[in-house]
Parts: structure tokens; C-alpha cells; sequence
DNA sequence: AAGAATTTTTTACACGCGTTAAGACTAAGC
DNA sequence: GCTTAGTCTTAACGCGTGTAAAAAATTCTT
């Protein structure tokens, strides 16, 4: 079963016996093609080894048909599901997708950039680092190819296109929740330096404001590396309950991974979090993270719609690129979450 | 601050004053040109916007410096470590890494190699999707380049090198636990089709009957989908409880999703898993998921060593690429895990 | 200062395929 | 049989860079 193994379309047009140009149309565009032509190069094929050199068919084409996608991190099932989204719908739209991550750290995150410009992509996707991010990268891939951020956007980028969750309903709605069904809730904050946790912690304030309650944060904690959420979430709770505080209250937290380290806490301490308990604590996070309808007890929390934000991402992306020439606006597009209850809150 | 922009290396080479050749040897290695050319050339480059033209430098060279890595799904914390792990090792080793997705869908893995050979990588690292694999591919992949399978391996596929854990010692040792604490434990699998899962319950039996204990396996559910490792924990055991089975014993889950699922289970049914507990119930996983320390309780379970498992597959692989030639041995790596004790066994 | 050693420049070809223009061929339509 | 449209082949150039050989320039040695 061994196919004789051809490394170029020239060799390979005279096994097949049609010109290399009929050969090039056919790879790109199966239809540009006659169909007797079609049969013949497909008949051809299967007796023969042959895949075309991705670098050589991509470098002189006008669109390279790649986009580039570059995420944070990879251990946060969040992101994990966004980039499957991402990746799912740029696949659809038959593009290659050339997945980069920055493992936490601003210099990958720059490389990655490099790369992507290098490779001439036709679009890229981006979800940035945090504070830490070096935003000359980010001025660059804007001067040189359209982009859309996705999920968190720095202050200084306010400019570029945005897709993300709309926190103010999203928060709105699970602090309206809490309120409905218990005391008003106090937040678990993160230390700053991450844009969403920010604008969630703006948008509790804002909300509990306009119901007429108080807004109270927390977010103190030891924990120094910012990415172990559970940990914060556990350090940070567990020295409330230590003091005697928050003990019979409703906890909304800054998402469900902080989330988790607070249900921790709350089972160190003995406590039951869940509206159907006595007591009164309850507990909620923010994303629907995956475990979330397995955690002890199930987590209450707001489900960020993944499918749609990739979605519009890419659709969003993808009209940039048809329409280069033309002066588009920014848009910004905010998605809503849905509520989803269970039994901590 | 907007630096001209320059697109090929030979206007560089006018702008900055040295020629193509020298340039072109400078982005391979600027030590193989002089201290002075370097400096004149690095002055240059900081007044002026270029990148080279990735698929031009791969082109054109008999390396491309490329290692491929697919993974068959993302939504799993686990392949997001050992992914983590692999790019970190083969950027340390100066590769730029491209990685694909399956996205748990046999023609999406199919095409991802089809991928990594049109971009003639160097090598690649493999995990598989499991028994629905397209085993035509990775024999193309075999016949025209190194690779190494990593985490799983096809029966179909067992002369290929191959770096993993070493289920006997792994399992072996959270069995040898949990008999010296309690009771000979029940094994909690999964449905055949996952070679992992497969190999832990043979591993699982094989040290059962060392000891002299009779092997009880169960994995009954209705869970179609069985990438909702979870679910199906959570509805097996729930169905044990239900008829009354089990309720006193330990129970060792094939890993730690199935795992977290029999916590929800237990806690349905209020039992409150672990060591220091009456009553008896014990559960325990496999894999170290990286949210065990903050399930309630907190799951007892065996590390993978990631890290190692990442780094021995990269240099595994870039051993075969620098060797092309030499008639190398199948090399199997087995790599040794960690017992994690905790609170739920 | 002359010669040797190193480095750079010049020149030219290569990589595998996209792309174009001109001509040759084929299958219709009259 | 002829024209016409559609499709193909031939021939040639281009993409941005790698790479090799020879000539030129620079630096180092004695």
C-alpha cells in the first residue's frame, strides 16, 4: 500500500497528466475547474502521495487564508472553551487557524505577535495578558492587519474592535438574584491588575448602588501569583470566616474558579453554603465554569455565552478582512449571560 | 514614532547599509557575523518596521524548525498542562510550535496532520483521540517524519516510541493506599474506547489479585457522550447508591473527572467521603486535576508527572530529528506518578 | 608593510507554487 | 464545415528568502 511519495506539482502534473496551473486551480478552487479535469486529478491522486508545501502556497497568494488567534493561558477551562469556539467557527468559514498562547508571560506574548505578523495572517483574535501585556506588540498588529479583542480589553486599547461579555448585565443579574433571595450580597474581589475582574467588581458596585444597598469588596489575600484563583478564593474567604465575618451572608465572587476556593473555605469552616440551608450563607461565582454543576454543593453563578462570543469574533473578524479598504467604525459588541441557579445561592 | 516600514530584506539591506546574504545569516544566527555587523545591523533594525517573511526563511531550508503537536480536545485541564508542558520544553529548545486541535472529531485530526506534513515540521508529538483515530494518518505521519506518541497510544500504533505513565506503578500504588487504610477498593471505569481508561482497570486488576483481593469493576451509565467524564461519574455511582452497593467501601475512579462526579454523588446521597470519617466511603482519583485541592472534600489521587511526561516527549523527539539517519530502537518512557494524599480517601 | 585570515559583497541559482498571457485544443451551436 | 465559447497547455515571471561560489574588502599577524 505504498504510494510513490511526490513533493511538487510539477512532478506531480506529469503523473497525473494535467499542467501544473490546472493543478494550482484545482487546490484552491476545486469548481475552477472542468469536471473531467476534477475526475482525472482525483483518480491521479489517490495512486499518489502528495500534500502541497504549505509555505510555498501561502506565501504568494494575496490572503494566506490564516488567522491567528493568541489566548492568555491555558489552564482555565474558560479559555479553553472560547478558543474551541474560536477555533470551531474560523475552521467553518475554512480558514486555518494558527493558535498561539502566551503562558502568562508578556515576552511569549510578544513573540507571539511576531509571529503572527510574520506569517501574514489575515486576521488575528486576541485575548490579552492582563496589565502585564507590552502594549507596543498590540499597536502593531493594529497598524498592519485587522483585529478584534475578545473577552478583556486594556484601557489603552479602547479603540480596537471588542467582543465580550456585557458585565453589567451579567453582574446586574446575579446581584438582582441574590438580593431577591437572601441579604444583599458582598463581593470577593481579585487583587487589581485583571480588566475583567475590574469591570465586574464596577459593575457590582454600581448595581447594589442603584438598588440602595451598600456595596462592600474583599479581596484580601497573600496568595502573590495572581493566576491561582482557588487558592485566592480559599485565603481569601477563610480570613473573613476566621474574624467571624460574612458567616450567614451572600457571597457573590469575581468568578467561579474564586468561586470554588470559597466553597473550600466555607466546608472547612463547616458551613453549608445553599439557599435551601439555614444559616443564611450563600455562595456565587461568574462564567458557568464546566465542574460547576459538580461541585459540593452545585455552584449558583452566571453563564458567559462562549459559543456566541468566538462566534461573533469571528464573524466580526472576518467582515475586517473582506472589507479592508473601507473605513470601518469600531464596533463593540456585548453579549449577554444567563443566569444560572443551582444549589449555592 | 512610526517607523518606515520595510517588507523584504534586500530594501533592508539598502536601509541599513549591509547585504542580503549577511542579513539573511544574521536571522539564523547573529553569531555567525561579525561583532560589527551585528551592532550596525541592530541599530538599524530599531529605526525601521520589519519582520522576516515566516513562510519565505521556512521555505528554502532543510529544517524548518517547526515541532507539530496535536491533542485531541481541550476542554480537559489535564492535555492543558501536558500541552502547557511540551511548549514550554520545545520553545526552551529554540522551535517555534504549532499546535492543532481535534477537537475530539476523527476528520479534524485527519486534517491536522494532514497540516503539520504540508508545513514539513521537523517532528511531531501526538496524543490520539482514542479508538475512533484514523490510523492512515498517523502511518503517513510515521513514514515521512519523527514522532512521538505521548499519554496514549493505539494498540495498532505499539512500535512507535512513546512517553507516558506508568499505569502499573501509578495505580498500583493508590491501590496498595487505599487497601492499608481500608477496605480492597471497588474500580469505578469508564466504557471501553479510552485507552488510558482501559490500561488503569487492566493495571487496576493485575494488582488486585496481587494482593489477593477479587477485582470489582463497574461502569455502568446511560451517558452517551463520553467526553462528559463527570456526568458519567456522578450517574454510575449514583446508580450503585441507589440499589444500596457500595456505600461503605472505597472506590478508585479511573480519573479525577470521573472522580469529581463521585463526590457529587456522595454528597446527593450525604455521605461525606474520607479517611477520617466513620461510615467508610471512601473515593480517590487519578491524574492530579488541578482543582483537587479544593473539591469538598479535597480529592485523594495520583500526580502524572506532567512536566516530565512534556519534556521526556520533546527530547525524545528532538533526539530522533537530529538522527534521522541512524536506525534508531523503539524507545517506551514510562514515567512514574505521585500519590496525592488528602481528605476523600 | 606584506601576507594571511577573516568577513563581507556580488552574483546567481534555488525553493515550490501563484499568476498571467498567448496559443492550442475541445465541445458545442449554426 | 465554420465560428464561438470554454478549458487547457505552454512558457515565463514573480514571491521573499536560503545558499553557494567567487571576488572584494577588512582585519589581523609577523
Amino acid at each position: 500500500m505504498n504510494r510513490p511519495e511526490i513533493h511538487t506539482m510539477e512532478e506531480l502534473s506529469v503523473a497525473i497528466g494535467v499542467s501544473r496551473p490546472t493543478l494550482s486551480r484545482y487546490f484552491q478552487d476545486p469548481t475552477s475547474v472542468s469536471r473531467s479535469s476534477v475526475e482525472k486529478i482525483e483518480r491521479g491522486l489517490t495512486r499518489v502521495e502528495y500534500v502541497p508545501n504549505f509555505f510555498a502556497t501561502r506565501m504568494n497568494r494575496k490572503s494566506t487564508g490564516i488567522i491567528g488567534v493568541i489566548i492568555p493561558y491555558l489552564n482555565d477551562l474558560f479559555f479553553t472553551q472560547l478558543l474551541e469556539s474560536v477555533e470551531r467557527a474560523a475552521m467553518h468559514a475554512g480558514f486555518t487557524v494558527i493558535t498561539q498562547c502566551s503562558h502568562s508571560d508578556p515576552l511569549t506574548e510578544s513573540r507571539a505577535v511576531e509571529t503572527l505578523l510574520s506569517m501574514s495572517v489575515d486576521g488575528a483574535i486576541v485575548t490579552p495578558l492582563g496589565e502585564q501585556t507590552d502594549l507596543r506588540a498590540y499597536a502593531r498588529l493594529k497598524a498592519k492587519l485587522p483585529f478584534v479583542l475578545m473577552d478583556s480589553r486594556p484601557k489603552t486599547l479602547m479603540d480596537v474592535d471588542y467582543v465580550g461579555s456585557d458585565h453589567l448585565q451579567a453582574t446586574g443579574a446575579i446581584v438582582d438574584y441574590l438580593c431577591r433571595v437572601g441579604p444583599p450580597p458582598v463581593f470577593l474581589a481579585m487583587p487589581p491588575g485583571n480588566f475583567n475582574a475590574g469591570e465586574r467588581e464596577r459593575a457590582y458596585r454600581k448595581r447594589m448602588t442603584e438598588l440602595g444597598h451598600e456595596p462592600v469588596v474583599f479581596a484580601q489575600t497573600q496568595i502573590d501569583d495572581l493566576s491561582h484563583y482557588e487558592e485566592h478564593g480559599l485565603a481569601a474567604l477563610g480570613a473573613a470566616f476566621s474574624k467571624g465575618q460574612y458567616l450567614d451572608q451572600s457571597i457573590l465572587c469575581v468568578n467561579d474558579r474564586v468561586a470554588i476556593g470559597a466553597l473550600r473555605a466555607a466546608a472547612q469552616y463547616g458551613l453549608e453554603p445553599g439557599a435551601q440551608r439555614r444559616g443564611g450563607l450563600r455562595i456565587a461565582g461568574h462564567d458557568d465554569y464546566p465542574l460547576c454543576p459538580f461541585t459540593v454543593p452545585a455552584l449558583t453563578t452566571v453563564a458567559q455565552n462562549v459559543g456566541a462570543i468566538g462566534q461573533a469574533a469571528i464573524e466580526r473578524l472576518i467582515y475586517k478582512m473582506q472589507n479592508r479598504n473601507l473605513p470601518l467604525e469600531q464596533e463593540v459588541r456585548l453579549i449577554d449571560s444567563e443566569l444560572k441557579i443551582r444549589q449555592s445561592a
